[in-house]
Order: C-alpha cells, then structure tokens, then sequence
DNA sequence: GAGCACTGC
C-alpha cells in the first residue's frame, strides 16, 4: 500500500547514505534474498503485503541490484498516476540517480524516462494502451502489478493479457527450451495486493506460489458499537464528543459516505461545540470530499493550533488517495457511495450512485487510518456481526462498469472480450449492451467487426461516445469548439466547484456563462471566457478569476492538456483541430449529438422526458442549466440514479437533428 | 431540486 503515499519526499544524492540505512530497516529488507530467489524460480508470484512493507518501492530494486531482471525493464503498474510520479521520485533516490534515468515513470500527460530506464513506474492505464502498439509488451522482463486488489477495470484487463502474453513468451514448445526462452525474452509476474483475496490471483494463475510480507503499521484498537445504529451521523457526532471529552489529544478522522452527510454533520458539531465547557480542547472542523473547492480542504494539513482538537470529515477520498497526518482517532460509519452501472439492452444503461454498507477490507483501511503515527483508536458504529456479514472486497470494476471502451479497445488487439481468460467475467448482459453502444456509434458493424471509424475512435484518449462526436465535427466544421467541450467533458473533476457556505453567490456568478441551449454551449462560454483571462492576465489572474466565479481552476488546466492531448491525435488523423464555426450551434450540437443519440430523450405531452431509444422517463439534474426547462428534445452526457433517473450535461437539440443524422434508424434493431 | 473515489495513444 504503498501508492497513497503523497508525502514522498524526493531526496539528492547527499541524504543517499540515510537512504540506504532506511531501506535496511524496512520490514521487508530481511527477506531480500529469499525474495528475489522466489521471483526467479516462478513464472508467477502473489505477494501479500501490509500497509508499509515497503515492498512498492524495494523489490523492483532488488530485481535490479540482484540481476534478476536480465536485460529487460522492470514495470510497476499503479492505479493512480500520483502513485506511480511519487514513486519513481523516491525510487530515484534511493538508487542515488537522476529521475527519468535508470528509474522513470510514465503516466498520462507525462513522462521521465531514458533509454537507460530499467525499473518504470506506470499507471495500469498505461500500460494497457502499450498492449496496443506492442501486445507481447515485449521490453517488459518483469511486470509487477500492484495495489491488485483494487481490480480496477484496466488491471483485470492486463491480468488476463498478461497470463497470454506469458503462454507466448515463456513456453514456446518448438526446438530448443533454452534457446527459444532467449530469443523470446520470459516474462515474470509478480502480482501485489494488500491482505485478502490473494487466493482468487494464485488460482488464476495456476496456483501460483503467495508469499507474505509483514507491515510495519502501529496497532489500532478496533470497537464495535454494541448494537446497531439507525442514524449513523448523530451516532458519529456522540462518539466524536465521547473521544473529544475521555481521550488524549489527537485528531478524529471520520469516514461518511458522501458531502451532503458531511455537512449534516458539520453543522450538528459545530452547534455542540458551542456549548462545551470552558475546559475542554477548542475543536476545529475540517471537511474533504472531492468536489469541495480546492484550498478549502488543504486546512487538514497544518497542524492542529494549541488546545485545538481537528476533527476531519472525509468521505472515501481519505480511505486511499489522501493521507492526513496527525490522525489518532477513527469514526468509521461503515457506510460509502458507490457508482454502479446498470446495463440495458435499450438506451445505454445508467449508473446508479447509493448508499451501502463498506467492504471488510475497506473497513480495515480505515481503522489502519489511525495507526500511522503511533497507536491508534478506531470506532465502528456498527456491531461485530455487521462487520461478518460484510464482504471481504469491492467487486471488481469489472462487474460494475460500462464496457464500452474496454471492448473496443480489446477489439483493436483482436480480441473480444468474451473469450478472455478473466478472474471475474460480467454477465452478457453487459456485453451486449456495450456492443450494442458501439453499433450504434458505427464503431463496429453488424457482425460485431470492428470498423475503420472503430479504429480511429480507439486511437482518441476518449470514452467512444465523445470520440465519436470529435470525428464528427470534421464535417460539421467546428473540431475546435468540440475539442474544447469534450476536454472539459472528460476531465476527472467537475467544472464548478461547490462552496456549501456561498451557494447562492456561485450560482449568481455562473449565471454570466449560461447559455439558452444548455450545459456543452455553458462550458464553451467559460471555455472562451477563461482563455480570454489566460492571453490577458498571469497565474495570478486566472486564479483570482476562477476563485471569483466558482470554478475548479484544477479542472480548467487538466482540461487543456487533453485538449492539446486530443490536438495531438487529430493531427496524426488528419483532422484539422482549428476548424472553428464561431457561432454556429446547430453544427456543433450536431457533433455532439452523433455520439449522444443514445443518449437522447423527447418530452412527453405530461412534461417528463422519456428516452428515444429506451423506456425510461428521466429528469434533467437540478445542477443543469436546463432544469425546470421544457424543450423538445435533448441530448445528455450521462444518466444517473439516486432517486430518480437524472440527465446530467444536458443539452436542447432539434428533433430533426435526430433524422439528419440517421440515429433513429436503428433503434428498433 | 442535488454531486463516492480513480483513470487514458
């Protein structure tokens, strides 16, 4: 686990001697040898290790020290590319060498490495775009896969590639064995997960040999309420002032599902606070979710004023991407949101975004939260036997996600998804539905073919849908606007950030970009508003501009590197980027609506919108500058269900557009 | 009338 670890520091040559003693003292620095002996003697290896084995960032070196790695280069895959950047920082120094030399990375928009690069720290991401222009990843001699338990999406994928890949490379059976291991360069895998399920990857891989490294995490005392608890937030705020009133100073992190419990809580804390006696420790309430305005969670990191206890409302942000120091104190209300995807033979599928119960291993993520300083408390407001009932882990992404993407992906690789070898396989259902997307999108044909438009569309860094609506826009003639939308579409994070105190202030302020057709014509607008700030005024500018007007300046930057990104791709397709059609909405609207048909609904005489290509009535988002609006028809980026059916990214298109562009042709078949 | 977390040639 060592991928959450943002607090890496990269160290110059001169600390290097500090760094060697380090790594000796690490846990897992014992068992080096027998390590390296075990990785060598197997094709595949499971590793098992806790939370600061170190294992992350040592046994790559060690592979390499120990020449076990031959001439090839080690990958590391990560899930998240701050992981996998921090690591190969700290990796670098360890090795007393320059980043991007013997160590490197290479996550998306980035990259440090040499021809001299022999261990490479990579998102999984990555390395499943490298499938596509090298599918025996053949420069590879070593691909350590960690943080496996995860299961993200694109692990599952290069788990199944890999265990092929390895049938090709190691076990050519003609002529000589030893020859041909040679000339076809063996590969080993070594797979990393954090404790449970290590069983289900040996199986996978034939019984692979699991071997176990031990942690170095303080101990964390674990108590369960004694009975179960309705209400969860008012459970978290007696506990809170249970530990704030009996227990030593130190922070209380406590883990909710999601912002609008936050603030529920926030307020309910803050009214009690108030009233405590003069005695007692001042308690400060800091808040963390993703959506939150940058700035206004980095509070969490100072360090707590005298006589000052911080008490930190998190949701799952702070499970495993961010680590909080100072934390003694855990509340784990045993509760998360989770996105799932349900798929439909008629209109797409929707996600769905509810409440559930926490799995075992992210329950004991979240007591270890408590022990990374020193000894550790952490309160479960459920029972015991709650937590037996639990399961052990999140299901893979793999049953819970749209397919849409892989599939095509996987079809430029000439595989189908369907005849891999897969640790968990989604139901047909799924398939179906994500063949069918990709029909509609003219991405395949009827023989579920890829075709050469499929083609294209996979080389764009891009969900299908949005790639469809960019090649799109090379006949409508307006590829710059479409590039400029879909950037900000397909950034990770939300365009408008949310400040709970200043709601009305920051609908106010975006009331400037709104535009009569709907959300993609409002994204334009602040689109063209920031760069007009961009040419005019400096860093500073632009921050106090995107501050002023509730935007996530995060947001706006990450969207111009895809943008210069899909700049990039366009040109290598021939697709003029810069073709602009000023003020002409209907052709961009048609753009967008080419890869959206699907997504599309017509009002109903009663005033609800129902799907054109499939049953459900839905609603557009109260965030949407088309909510209470009655149009005759929309398209949308997405569906979502809480309590209803909800469009998000909405916009008015003509009903015409939809026979202009063939798109309702096919939705019986 | 409402927004878990990640990620990409």
């Amino acid at each position: 686990m060592e991928g959450d670890n943002q607090n890496i520091n990269g160290a110059g040559p001169s600390t290097n001697g500090l760094l060697q003693d380090q790594r000796k003292l690490l846990p897992i620095a014992r068992g080096r040898d027998a390590l390296v002996r075990e990785i060598q003697e197997n094709d595949v290896t499971i590793l098992l290790g806790e939370t600061g084995s170190g294992k992350t960032t040592q046994i790559p070196q060690y592979l390499l020290e120990s020449g076990a790695s031959g001439s090839g280069i080690i990958a590391v895959t990560q899930p998240r590319r701050v992981a996998a950047t921090s690591l190969a920082v700290r990796v670098a120094a360890e090795q007393n060498d320059k980043l991007g030399k013997r160590v490197g990375y290479s996550v998306r928009f980035d990259e440090r490495s040499s021809p001299e690069t022999r261990i490479k720290y990579l998102t999984d991401g990555m390395i499943v775009r490298e499938l596509l222009s090298d599918p025996l990843l053949s420069q590879y001699s070593v691909i350590i896969v960690d943080e496996a338990h995860e299961r993200t999406l694109r692990t599952d994928l290069l788990i199944s590639n890999l265990k092929m890949i390895q049938g090709k490379r190691n076990h050519r059976s003609t002529g000589s064995k030893e020859k041909e291991k040679e000339k076809f360069n063996p590969l080993k895998i070594v797979i990393m997960s954090a404790t449970l399920d290590a069983e289900k990857f040996s199986m996978f891989y034939q019984n692979a040999k699991i071997i176990y490294v031990k942690g170095r995490q303080h101990p964390v005392k674990v108590y369960h309420s004694l009975e179960s608890q309705t209400d969860y937030v008012e459970s978290a705020m007696r506990t809170f002032f249970q530990i704030h009133t009996d227990q030593t100073p130190g922070d209380v992190l406590i883990f909710l599902p999601g912002q609008e419990d936050i603030e529920s809580l926030e307020k309910s804390i803050r009214l009690f606070a108030n009233q405590l006696p003069h005695d007692v420790m001042d308690v400060l309430i800091c808040s963390m979710y993703a959506a939150q305005a940058p700035g206004q969670n980095s509070k969490v990191f100072l360090p707590s004023p005298a006589r000052t206890r911080k008490c930190i409302l998190a949701t799952n942000i702070a499970e495993t991407s961010i680590t909080i120091p100072g934390v003694k104190y855990v509340i784990d209300t045993g509760m998360c949101k989770e996105k799932r995807y349900l798929a439909r033979n008629t209109g797409g599928g929707f996600d769905t975004l509810l409440t559930r119960a926490i799995t075992k291993s992210s329950a004991m993520q979240r007591a270890g939260r408590a022990g990374r300083e020193g000894m550790g408390l952490c309160f479960r407001l459920y029972t015991e036997d709650a937590f037996d009932t639990m399961d052990l882990s999140p299901e893979p992404e793999i049953l819970r996600c749209s397919l849409t993407s892989s599939i095509l992906q996987l079809k430029c690789l000439n595989q189908d998804l369907e005849d891999l070898d897969l640790m968990d396989m989604p139901d047909t259902e799924s398939i179906s539905s994500a063949l069918k997307t990709l029909w509609l999108l003219d991405a395949i044909d009827q023989n579920k073919e890829l075709t050469p438009l499929g083609r294209q569309m996979a080389l764009f860094p891009l969900e299908p849908v949005h790639a469809r609506a960019v090649i799109a826009s090379r006949e409508q003639g307006c590829t710059s606007e479409v590039l400029d939308i879909i950037s900000v579409l397909s950034a990770s994070s939300k365009l408008f950030v949310d400040v709970a105190e200043h709601r009305e202030a920051a609908s106010e302020a975006r009331r400037m970009f709104r535009h009569a057709s709907g959300d993609h014509l409002t994204i334009l607008n602040v689109i063209r508003a920031y760069s007009d700030i961009s040419t005019t005024g400096g860093k500073a500018a632009r921050r106090e501009w995107c501050r002023k007007h509730f935007l996530n300046e995060k947001t706006l930057s990450e969207a111009s590197e895809i943008r210069s990104q899909l700049r990039q791709a366009c040109g290598r397709m021939r697709i003029d980027w810069n073709v602009s059609c000023g003020d002409g909405e209907g052709q961009l609207l048609k753009s967008l609506a080419y890869g959206l048909a699907q997504n599309s609904a017509f009002l109903q005489p009663d005033g609800s919108y129902k799907q054109t290509m499939g049953h459900s009535v839905i609603k557009i988002h109260p965030g949407s500058v088309l909510c209470d609006k009655k149009v005759p028809a929309i398209i949308y980026d997405e569906l979502i269900y809480t309590n209803q059916i909800y469009a998000r990214g909405v916009s008015s298109v003509q009903k015409s557009t939809f026979t202009a562009i063939g798109a309702l042709n096919r939705r019986s078949s």
